[in-house]
DNA sequence: TTGAAAGCGATACCAC
DNA sequence: GTGGTATCGCTTTCAA
């Protein structure tokens, strides 16, 4: 019933010839209605899926598309939205009848793992996730000749690949200028590791913001790193150990945003009051599941949101490889909370 | 160069014939050493890798796990730990020369998914994420008959399949424990959603423990949900208004007691003192990372160990397909914080 | 509208 | 040790 059945023995069952069962299958036209109806149901009936290996083989097609996520031999994070990410990604495959695969490469290898993934045929198209700001995937990959997509940028090459992108820069700047609405002057960042581009330009929106209202920022108030609790803790207590510490924290993620709390607590500093913080969330959707936490700007949705867009956006390059890069910039929502607050003058 | 390039090619420019190339590359022992030199130095020089889905018809084997993670059409969480759980698995199977395949399933054509996988014979093994307490995917799969190993356990069946788990039930327990031993008898628990196993395991321990100092689970001090800091929030305020309110919570997750922390904070109580909070953290880390966090039962590094070690498994139930059932239960470490404290009296 | 037969690119059996 | 060749299961001309 659901053993072993290919397509030579389902046309034997048929009393057909391998071509027609195989066309009626694949919707050629120029197969009898009644004869694909019948075919179709017998496969139903006998449980028939096609040898997706032979099936590659003759049609030069992988119907997969590789996801490839750069992982640190060191204790490096697995960002937390890539899980979002991917489950919006495998809506859109799953309507297209694509696959997904997944790999995971050390930065080292990586040039290979793309050669090898291009001729072993595995994969019809790429996402590129977490690219650093001058990446070198991208001029390899179109050197392959495997359509991509790039989740994030590469801010310091040329603009002329595909993407899908968070616009880090602008949320970032909206925080700040939030937060210099409220009369912050002293206002510091925690953020991502900023290797990463999109770590980059999330600073440069703030420094951006600071530089309109002709503040110009103090690198004591600038820290960087991985974004966990410990990154939130230490760089605050250091700021606040400063002679002029700073009365407003933009932090990278609620993670680190949890830090920072602990570290004011530890102080004795009330939330919202001496200090404010705002923090970006892109990782736990407290915002859609949850109330009145601090400022956010951005949501677990858009993220799965991204996922089913920049799977579109392959399958799209796939179908027509000549088009134009496609490129999609995914503005943030911004939304205040409770612990923000004027500051004390 | 990297261009397309076949095994036939490739013997042709050896001047040798594709069996003894293939034979070659492949490690066979009769091929003269020489040979093999000759013909590995060749291939990579042309950079030469050879066809997957050939390879894949010619031999029956897909050299690729599939990783199957059932999700909610609602939207429900992705469980952070999947990132980290992968990445665990993906050095397994990169030493072993394996690809994987992600595949997100709804809940409703779960069991066709599955017998496509196995029909199309895209993978050689499976692992099952996030199983229920009656999951039928496991007699699916055995049925099926692809080798598979369960992350978490299916406690409703019979213990005979493959699985790699957390000891949750035994790391609820020990948490509530030391809040018994701190004096606290009006303890709390805020779950994951139990129509999960895991979520089932972790009540249990805490219902042991109560049950061993001969307390009775006040059902008003039992909750569970999807694992945001919303459930945390709401569940703390509902609790707190209890005539008889809580002096001890234990928290499912870091995020759920993100929500708590919160929601003490807005009742002006103070943390460690009035009421103290136990939190399991399988997601994000900050133990790993960070410092004097509350207590904490599981450590990022584990949850990579797991994914590891379950591929591991997969790997070994290929190789040996009559081997018993592979088991393993990891017990999660036990670490005290500065948030806990003794039972107000 | 249907069928016969030639690939697709490897592996593996059987000779030599 | 090495080489010829059938084989895996499907797609896709080309004929009928």
């Amino acid at each position: 019933m659901s053993g072993k059945m290919n397509l030579k023995q389902l046309a034997e069952h048929l009393q057909l010839s391998p071509t027609t069962v195989s066309r009626a299958l694949n919707g050629y036209p120029e197969v009898k209605e009644a004869t694909r109806l019948r075919v179709e149901a017998a496969a139903r009936a006998v449980g028939y899926s096609p040898n997706a290996w032979a099936k590659g083989l003759a049609t030069g097609r992988a119907m997969a598309i590789g996801h490839v996520m750069p992982v640190s031999k060191s204790h490096e994070m697995v960002n937390p939205v890539f899980g979002d990410f991917i489950t919006g990604a495998s809506e859109a495959y799953l309507r297209a009848g694509y696959d997904m695969q997944l790999t995971l490469v050390d930065d080292e290898d990586e040039a290979m793992r793309y050669r090898n993934l291009r001729r072993r045929g595995l994969v019809d198209g790429i996402i590129v996730h977490a690219p650093l700001p001058a990446d070198e995937r991208i001029a390899l990959l179109r050197e392959i000749g495997l359509p991509f997509v790039v989740h994030g940028r590469a801010s310091e090459l040329p603009d002329d690949y595909a993407w899908i992108d968070m616009n880090n820069r602008r949320a970032f700047e909206r925080a700040t200028e939030h937060l210099l609405a409220l009369g912050h002057r002293r206002i510091a960042l925690v953020n991502g590791p900023e290797r990463q581009d999109f770590a980059l330009r999330r600073r440069e929106g703030v420094l951006t913001a600071l530089a309109a209202q002709g503040i110009e920022a103090d690198p004591a108030l600038l820290s960087s790193g991985e974004m966990t609790e410990r990154l939130g803790y230490t760089a605050t207590r250091e700021m606040r150990a400063l002679p002029d510490p700073p009365t407003a924290i933009v932090a990278a993620s609620m993670v680190v945003a949890l830090g920072i709390w602990r570290a004011l607590r530890d102080e004795g500093v009330t939330l919202g009051r001496e200090v404010s913080v705002v923090a970006h969330d892109d990782d736990l959707g407290y915002l859609r599941n949850g109330g009145d936490v601090p400022v956010f700007t951005a949501t677990r949705a858009s993220v799965r949101d991204a996922g089913r867009r920049a799977a579109e956006m392959v399958l799209e390059m796939i179908r027509d490889p000549s088009c134009a890069p496609l490129q999609t910039l995914i503005e943030a929502e911004l939304i205040l909370g409770q612990s923000t607050g004027r500051a004390p003058s």
